[in-house]
DNA sequence: GAAAGTGGTTTCCATTTGGATACTACAACC
DNA sequence: GGTTGTAGTATCCAAATGGAAACCACTTTC
């Protein structure tokens, strides 16, 4: 019997690397609990102020809203524009770097509608 | 000047509704460090072996993707087959449905390879 | 019989994450 | 002058996350 060393080749092309370094690289930006809840929120409608990023997200607290907002402020995806008004308002909205991520954000919420879907259809049997 | 109340009405669609715990649903399964990860590098490079794993995905530990490919097997995304061989061999594939986050981690993969050029342009200016 | 390779589990520990609550500060409304 | 609304910060704490190292059981190779 041949005893060949086969050290699975496929992945050590650089192609793979990149690939692999690149998921990294944007799950450094996109990691936690609420990045992706408030970037899709902030895609589909601009222009939030904080209470309402508070009020549309369902089960944040200001503290995780306040830090992920500057994460995301700080990585350009998101922009904070305070108003000149009475009560002093802030503007929250997607910048358009941020915008490149629509269609990675489209296709999660998509596989999650499907996702939903086929656990429903498994408790049905 | 009118005081009017706008409540943000914007996400209070039931389709965006929808989307937002589609996200949540998505991100149930896919939250962690290496899930993406060990996904993408399954569908690069079906059928590996758990040292095969633990050498391609770079800085994972023998903890970490124990657990990581537990959970992927639970929600159906991995399967685990213990192969008839003289040292006991494990092949760890993607599944039909796990298939179906392959446009979403190709997504994922493109942001994070444009995201770093552009990180590295700004490094040249 | 010791080393190396397979596929993990167990234990211990530090860091990170995240939630609840309270609080500040300002202005307008009542 | 008390309540409401804005936009957070501060503090405390619990739980989750994740890394390092040791260990186990088995087999083949040296």
């Amino acid at each position: 019997m041949m005893s060949m060393k086969k050290n699975a080749e496929i992945n050590t092309s650089p192609v793979c690397q990149v690939r692999m370094q690149a998921i990294g690289d944007a799950m450094s930006l996109l990691s936690g609990k609420w990045k992706f809840h408030i970037l899709g929120t902030l895609i589909e409608g601009s222009r939030l102020g904080f209470m309402d990023l508070l009020r549309e997200i369902d089960g944040i607290g200001t503290k995780m809203l306040s830090k992920e907002l500057q994460d995301l402020e700080m990585n350009n995806l998101v922009s904070r524009t305070v108003m000149n008004t009475k009560p002093i308002t802030v503007e929250y909205s997607i910048t358009e770097y941020g915008k490149t991520l629509s269609t990675l954000i489209d296709e999660l919420a998509k596989w999650g509608i499907e996702y939903r879907k086929s656990v429903i259809e498994k408790g049905k049997k």
